[in-house]
DNA sequence: GGATATTATTTGTATATGCAATTAATATCC
DNA sequence: GGATATTAATTGCATATACAAATAATATCC
């Protein structure tokens, strides 16, 4: 049935895979934080765009694409779950083609009331593997996602 | 509008935050893999799969679900989505309850083919860490999967 | 200044993800 | 052995994700 040593071998190579395992603990430690952020009716994803427009103020969605690193296709739809539930708001813009958005003070209230949930749930990942190793592997991540070659 | 000190200082504490950064690296490279992978028309997370079910033979979804990390139901859809191209099969388990699955043959021409272009993204990815720095990396994600207090 | 190119975002389509509730089947307990 | 509990997987619903194509608007080039 292919449980045969060469497949033992393939298995232990593609498994390694660095998309494979980055992914595993993005969805592992995600449902923590979502766990987390529950009472309060976000999700960790949610909750790092909102920051993240607490912080720019107002934005359009290139600029946020790239700061969040996701694709303008994905944010579109990510921020109409958020202006549906009135966190944040579309402001009109200049150039007609840009959408510009910023956080509601529902929104900020929400912000406000999520930030110790989140707290709760950083502190705890991170005691997990200590401050110091976590600033280790932010910089590796970086690296990775640089995909520069040394 | 919140572009204040106050609001950097919170930006940056929550844009640290651990889930983002492991969603974001993992988006990222997730692209390339699935770039890489393109020619034969799988995505990064079908391929483990398949990787996976090369290995096991023949496997309960449950099983399957332990070994990847995934919930159950994610996994019932990713499933369907491989069997729909005859990838995978569906097997007869003397438990009613029970769906077993294993790889067709014609997932494992597609398995082959396709390892040389994975192999092709994980080398390039390697080279930006250092395979060393990446086995390290594998641990400290091992860790915050675990979640354990050191 | 009108045709053409460029840019910013959205839509169509498909997969990935997981919670809550449901369905289906086996196991257990008098 | 029939009621009840447990277990395994699926379905309904909602969000997250991104490619390709479409849309809409500004910019550019004779």
């Amino acid at each position: 049935m292919m449980n045969t040593d060469k497949a033992k071998v393939l298995a232990e190579e593609v498994l390694d895979c660095v998309s494979f395992r980055l992914r595993r603990a993005a969805r592992m430690v995600a449902k923590r934080y979502d766990d987390a952020l529950r009472p309060v009716g976000l999700r960790n994803t949610q909750f790092s765009v909102l920051g993240a427009l607490a912080y720019l103020g107002e934005t359009g969605i290139g600029e946020l694409a790239v700061q969040m690193a996701t694709d303008g296709t994905t944010l579109t739809r990510n921020l109409d779950v958020l202006v549906r539930r009135g966190l944040i708001e579309n402001v009109a813009a200049k150039d007609g083609r840009v959408r510009r958005v910023r956080i509601t003070s529902m929104g900020r209230e929400t912000l406000e009331e999520a930030l110790p949930l989140w707290r709760a749930a950083q502190s705890k990942t991170l005691e997990s593997v200590g401050s110091g190793t976590w600033q280790e592997t932010r910089k590796i991540l970086a690296e990775i996602e640089s995909g520069e070659e040394k």
